[in-house]
RNA sequence: AGGGCUAUCGCCAAGCGGUAAGGCACAGCACUUUGACUGCUGCAUUCGCUGGUUCGAAUCCAGCUAGCCCUGCCA
């Protein structure tokens, strides 16, 4: 990294354990427990994670901490390194799983009871509750804690045995049960589960808490900085309780940052799930959510979800990013890579009354002036169009310099038109706008050099592709909060349009699920890998343009 | 209320004793074959509050205040 940009509280501190020679070099991992979809805020942590290893050439490690088998599930493990993939973060050949190290966790307990730093306990989950104090009064000794080293060995084994039923015995660490930190409070190191694990099967019916397990986890793998979020602060001195009396040599070092919010978004895992469940949403990859799926199946790209995560930054500060800036960053990604053809989202006939009945011409566009790399393309142009419905009016308000009886417009990459008028049905609907054309303005441009204030996009009628567009928006209601008091979500009735009867210019043809194009003045858009087919293109709106809808006031 | 953490522009966020970076958002102007993009300009006499130390404080000290997290055999 260069010198002038400023680094982030992680960097600074991993700057130091270098220079003091407590680590030589950097070693990251993502430990996500597979109990659900990855959204975007977990992308934050990878990113954080993988991009550390990479900017101090160090490892990152992908790892599934799955030490409770009540909550997980395979379906989720696939799912996560998936979407992990596709965000960029390589693991290379350190996949690994939590569960892989139990028989060390074993050991390792063994080790705590040996030392007199672990017992098991015969206290029922709410004694242990009562036992542990509260935030204000400390905790009472367990009154199994005196037992011998010999007999917490004996029980620990027959724990792992199977010789007790869940919740009959754990195996508890002995530390301070005074502590002003509960979780030094004798905690919990190791409960009994009869359960079918998703990797191990029945081969363990003991299982490892996560603040026993993690720090061992870290510890195996040689992990150097144990990023995590700020929740799990308290549980530091923990962290390195267990790392320093297993003794381990040069034990890794827990840090925590903020976790990344974004306003009127719903990440909650019980609200997703009554949005699927009433159908309000199509599943846990709806282009409406930020799920890491969504956002996918939404177009969004993995460069631009780093540029967010990037511009997001990194602290200890509790924060909640604007969604804006999520947008900001697939525009900025995506203005330059997209191809801009043009489609017409609620189209009106447009007639060009001087243009020769029955005659056709193909006319060439450059397909994103930004990029040249991106080639041109020929578009067929004719007497009959389709254009944008809102770029007509009949009695335009001031510095409106779109279509209005009179105006002379730019139909882009064509010709110049006058519009002359419009027709329209018994209800007052208009049905066609009427024009005539300058045929020496072939390409948009005029050989004596006048200027036109509008262009406006349109689709050649005859060969126009019908598709199906749907805007989305954030499902969350943005004016009014979040949630309501009872704990439902405030829903935004708009959150999804349907545009049926959409035109594009043929070029369109071939699209591919995940394709982004930029659609000429109506934002970006990708085409739906669930709902597209040869025979239906379904577009989704991944971001507007800034302010392109936007009359003037 | 016991412990831990945080507080710098509407939203993120630099800053680490020498006199408030940057980005998003917003506004204005210019440019424009997308009212987009781009370019330029504007946007914290002030850093949660109150005192103190200092020639000098967002930065150090003290005391307040507010927010978040912790009483799972979840992670």
């Amino acid at each position: 990294m260069s010198e002038t940009e400023s680094k982030n509280f992680i960097e600074i501190m991993i700057d130091k354990d270098l220079e003091e020679g407590v680590y030589d070099t950097v070693h990251t991992r993502f430990p996500p427990e597979p109990n659900g979809y990855l959204h975007i805020g977990h992308a934050k942590s990878i990113l954080l994670n993988y991009g550390l290893a990479q900017k101090y050439n160090g490892k990152f490690n992908m790892r599934f901490d799955d030490t409770n088998p009540t909550k997980e599930d395979v379906e989720f493990v696939e799912s996560i390194k998936e979407d992990i993939q596709w965000l960029g973060a390589d693991w290379e050949d350190r996949l690994f799983f939590a569960s892989d190290y139990f028989g060390q966790m074993y050991e390792a307990a063994v080790k705590l009871i040996r030392k007199g730093k672990a017992y098991v306990s015969d206290l029922t989950a709410e004694q242990i509750r009562e036992y542990r104090g509260s935030l204000t009064e400390p905790g009472k000794e367990d009154p199994s804690s005196g037992r011998t080293v010999e007999e917490n060995l004996r029980l620990f084994q027959e724990m792992k045995d199977g010789k007790y039923g869940d919740g009959e015995k754990v195996l508890r660490a002995r530390i301070d049960m005074t502590s002003p930190n509960i979780n030094m409070r004798d905690p919990v190191i190791y409960r009994v589960a009869h359960m079918t694990h998703h990797n191990t099967g029945d081969q363990w019916c003991i299982y490892p808490m996560y603040d026993f397990a993690h720090p061992i986890e870290d510890a195996i793998e040689g992990i150097t900085h144990s990023i995590c979020t700020l929740e799990f602060e308290d549980h530091r001195p923990l962290y390195d309780w267990v790392v320093r009396e297993l003794e381990y040599p040069r034990p890794p070092r827990q840090i925590e940052f903020a976790k990344l919010y974004l306003k009127n978004v719903v990440t909650g895992k019980r609200y997703i799930k009554k949005l699927v469940q009433e159908g309000i949403v199509d599943g846990w990859d709806d282009p409406r959510l930020v799920s890491i799926a969504a956002l996918r199946r939404r177009g969004f790209t993995p460069e631009s979800i780093k540029m967010f995560v990037e511009l997001c930054g990194v602290s200890k500060a509790n924060s909640v990013a604007d969604y804006a800036a999520l947008e900001y960053c697939i525009r900025e990604d995506l203005k330059a890579r997209a191809p801009r053809y043009m489609a017409v989202l609620d189209p009106v006939k447009l007639i060009i009354d001087n243009y020769p009945e029955g005659q056709t011409e193909m006319l060439s566009a450059v397909n994103n002036p930004e990029n040249e790399e991106l080639g041109s393309r020929e578009i067929p142009f004719g007497r009959e169009l389709y254009m944008e419905r809102e770029d007509f009016m009949e009695e335009p308000p001031k510095k409106y310099f779109r279509m209005f009886p009179g105006n002379e417009v730019r139909l882009m990459n064509a010709y110049f038109v006058t519009c002359t008028g419009c027709v329209k049905d018994a209800d007052g609907r208009i049905t066609e706008v009427h024009c005539t054309y300058d045929p020496a303005s072939r390409g948009g441009n005029s050989p004596d050099g006048r200027k036109v204030k509008g262009t406006i996009h349109w689709v050649a009628a005859e060969t126009a592709i019908a598709a199906q567009v749907r805007l989305y928006e954030n499902i969350i209601d943005e004016e009014k909060g979040v949630y309501n008091e009872d704990g439902s979500l405030n829903l935004n009735p708009n959150s999804l349009t349907v545009l049926e009867g959409c035109r594009l210019e043929p070029a369109f043809a071939g699209a591919k699920p995940y394709d982004r194009f930029q659609f000429v003045r109506q934002g970006f858009f990708s085409v739906d890998p669930r709902d597209s087919s040869e025979e239906k293109l379904v577009f989704n709106r991944i971001v507007s343009l800034k302010s392109s809808f936007v009359l003037p006031k």
